[in-house]
DNA sequence: TGATTTCTTCTACAATGTCGAATCATACGG
DNA sequence: CCGTATGATTCGACATTGTAGAAGAAATCA
């Protein structure tokens, strides 16, 4: 795409850095979209997807902390810039736009 | 894609081939297309995307008058079928599932 | 130290998006 | 008829986005 914009998985991924604000993790990330897009979504589909996201300049990490409690690798957090909403504010305008190009009826 | 799925600007075109109705053809699939996205689109994307729904079994074509009236070549239209149809339908939900993730508000 | 748990990186490849040039087919004026 | 303008579609390529799965890293604890 010319100008950075955002496929519909980006979209999702964004979507559900700002709806898990602070906690916006990888796995927290993966779990939130499988329940709410009801189907598997693998880890390396959102975090290769964060990568991009982080290369477009729509969202900053800043790491966990050096001792995380219960055992396991430090998280890297996620949230959303500026840039990036407003890419999410056109990407929701061009898909209304497309859908509004007819409606959805019977098959006749 | 595991299940034959429907990518956002796939979706744009088999809209616009149910809203031109029998005069559903390539040039006007893009030319309508132009006009509703606001954005340039080339032939080129539009007949692609148009191979590969035929291909997935979602439009069937017929070609056009063998004596075109006006010169130029004969035109080959596109109607959806009701495979489309069921894609289409799943696509919007999808689409619904994913902007329902988090509200798009202040950046905060 | 080794097993376990929790996370992230990497590597690949498939699916979609997008062009631009080439090709075709027909009508028309000379 | 021929050459050319016109209206359309086909082809070939490459960029972007979607998606996995295996591998690697970091920390806890017996």
């Amino acid at each position: 795409m010319r100008v950075s914009s955002l496929g519909e998985f980006e979209r999702a991924v964004l979507l559900a850095v700002i709806r898990l604000g602070d906690e916006a993790y990888g796995v927290a990330i993966r779990d939130h979209l499988e329940e709410a897009l009801q189907r598997q979504i693998s880890f390396g589909a959102v975090y290769t997807t964060l990568d991009r996201l982080i290369e477009k300049g729509f969202v900053a990490t800043r790491l966990g902390d050096p001792t995380p409690q219960r055992g396991g690798r430090a998280k890297k957090f996620f949230t959303l810039l500026p840039r990036g909403r407003r890419a999410l504010e056109r990407a929701r305008e061009a898909s209304e736009a497309i859908w509004s190009i007819s409606p959805l009826r019977s098959t006749k």
